[in-house]
DNA sequence: AATATTATCGCGATCATGTCGCAATAATGA
DNA sequence: TCATTATTGCGACATGATCGCGATAATATT
């Protein structure tokens, strides 16, 4: 693993070690992560807003999205199916009030705008208790 | 207008001068409104702190409902179509980026989660351009 | 390889939204 | 009118996220 794969090529970007730590950590990890999450992996070897600043440019890039969970913190997955144009977000993410998990869901969700309007950002969320955290379980 | 309807009554609840401005502000708006919009409406009269409480206050109370915006503000909105017991805000709502405007869209959604997954929580965002707003229009 | 350019980093300060503690105030009931 | 206590105002606090700035280091140029 720790493989080497980057892509900031374009603009003037440039690649550095806590770039491909987090980049690797988003692709790695089967959940969004938030910041907080991220400084666990990381230890404190990277700073705060750095982490923030990091994120954002990736959302910037176009190689990653940005959720607010219902918990008011930001979650940032790894784009998958996506090209740098078209991105395909309509899904719900869930979290687990229990575990904490947060999850995408499977469906893309269509939802109908009134005439006239038009869509720019979803952001659809959903908060409960997964399969391994039901009480009825 | 600034009819003096209310509805303490039962618990330990008492009707104030503040509770009934709030609650004639949520009613008369379109649209959701935060702590912020409602400072503006009320002035330096009423105490942050206090426009808080009193709108989770009707939260608790059942007559009114609590939207966390995807620019990551509580809106709250006067509940319609719903009973005390039984809400119905499973929609959308939708926030202009140009004019703030929050609305909720009319349909009901139902999303279907993973076998054993327990929903608890639904909060359903888009923002983007209504259509007075809409640059195409 | 050495140097220049400047994107990025670390650090602290700062902002924003929302909450809490507590003494003062005022709505209710007796 | 008086007693009770829900509510208010005010400041402090908590947290998530951003910003300014000098120091660092990734890239380009020589
Ligand atoms: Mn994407
Ligand atoms: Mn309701
Ligand atoms: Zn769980
Ligand atoms: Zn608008």
């Amino acid at each position: 693993m720790i493989a080497i794969i980057f892509l900031p090529l374009r603009m003037n970007k440039r690649n550095t070690k806590t770039k491909q730590l987090i980049l690797e950590t988003l692709k790695n990890a089967e959940t969004a992560v938030s910041q907080d999450i991220l400084q666990e992996e990381l230890g404190d070897a990277v700073d705060r807003a750095t982490i923030y600043r990091v994120l954002n440019s990736f959302c910037d890039d176009g190689i990653v999205h940005k959720i607010l969970g219902d918990d008011g913190k930001y979650y940032f997955a790894f784009c998958v199916n996506c090209t740098e144009k078209k991105h395909h977000h309509n899904h719900f993410h869930f979290r687990c009030l229990e575990c904490g998990k947060i999850e995408c869901l499977p469906n893309e969700v269509d939802i109908k705008l009134p005439k006239g309007y038009r869509s720019v950002n979803f952001n659809g969320f959903i908060s409960g208790y997964c399969a391994a955290c039901s009480p009825g379980a």
